[in-house]
DNA sequence: GTCTATACACTGATAGAC
DNA sequence: GTCTATCAGTGTATAGAC
């Protein structure tokens, strides 16, 4: 195998796999795991039906490979917010911002709905709840230190911090709804509105 | 036929339906309308596969009968706090009560995280998007007018009506989900951390 | 009303030609 | 790598005995 044959079968292969995540996204988010077929999402990529077996083995491995993808943007977001400059009050405030905006916004909102579908069908399907869970504790590892020192400087509301993260995160899942709901009513709602579960509303507010 | 076996009849009758109700509750929940099959239903009623089917024509009918019934629940809350005496906000702040217990709770919290299954897998469902719809307008349309009157009192937060509205049901969702995660989690969520959404935090709070 | 057995369609996965 | 054709298994719904 020439090195030329083999950068352009490398270049085919991705760009199918690219196909088949894009269109597996499109299908499972809308349809879930169990009402989605592998013939629709054959149909969506343009490819043909076979094809699509070989590049995944099963439906479960193309589910779980573009789950796994989709649960790392949040993370990607935590890490991106909190490893930046500034006190613990504002990068909660930048996820805020992050956050609902990728719920509204296309292809992020998507991905979103996609998780909720995992989470909400995947007790039945091997490996999904591992995986949901696994991340759901990076992220309140990552986001609980910074709660709790908003907390200390009066900027975050008192109580659980564990209790308060899992709120907003569910919020955050809740917002996900609603943006696929699709009577734009999504588009009203602000990252104030997320960060108002975590205000200390006690404090003094900046004007 | 005599009104003695009638009356039988009618007893056997709802109890079929309540058992395959219970039943199809469960097991919907869990694994979702396309997750689910009518053989797992059956199973759980104890009764035969082909009863189901002198009492239903369809699953789908199995599905939309229930989701019906469980969209009532919130409802009939909305009723009873908001036409109960007391301010709009005390009211407000009772229905968020019965909101986050409902949610956590054994067999509302199955009707919720039902109803979320009906939500997230709902569009490929004939009449389940409008039944949807239907009710999620409903809600809305009731609590409006009590969260302007907070406002005006000041107990609520500033910011546009219909959007703190599906703000809050969209956190209650969220909650639904967070609970059926089972990790215990939901169990230390309180009626503040929801109403946290809609109370304004530049007023005097009570002490 | 209650049950078992079956018809029929569809889906996930594979085989094998090109 | 790409495709079509096919198999085996499963699911909804129905038929018909009791």
């Amino acid at each position: 195998m020439s090195p030329r044959k083999q950068a352009q079968n490398e270049q085919m292969r991705a760009e199918a796999l690219g196909k088949i995540n894009g269109a597996a996204l499109k299908v499972f988010a809308r349809y879930g795991y169990h009402g989605a077929t592998m013939k629709q999402i054959a149909r969506a990529t343009g490819l043909s039906y076979g094809l699509v077996y070989h590049y995944f083995p099963s439906k479960e491995k193309v589910f779980c490979s573009l789950l796994d993808f989709a649960l790392e943007i949040p993370m990607a977001a935590l890490n991106a917010v909190f490893d930046a400059p500034g006190t613990a009050w504002e990068k909660i405030e930048n996820l805020s911002a992050i956050l609902v905006g990728d719920s509204k916004s296309g292809e992020s909102s998507l991905y979103f709905f996609f998780v909720l579908q995992a989470m909400t069908q995947g007790k039945g399907i091997p490996g999904v709840p591992g995986l949901i869970d696994k991340r759901l504790t990076a992220y309140y590892e990552k986001f609980i230190p910074f709660l709790i020192q908003a907390q200390k400087s009066g900027e975050a509301v008192k109580g659980d911090p564990a209790a308060l993260t899992a709120a907003y995160f569910s919020f955050v899942q809740g917002l996900a709804l609603l943006a696929f709901q699709g009577k734009g009513m999504e588009k009203k709602i602000t990252p104030g509105i997320l960060l108002s579960v975590l205000r200390n509303g006690q404090s003094r507010v900046k004007a």
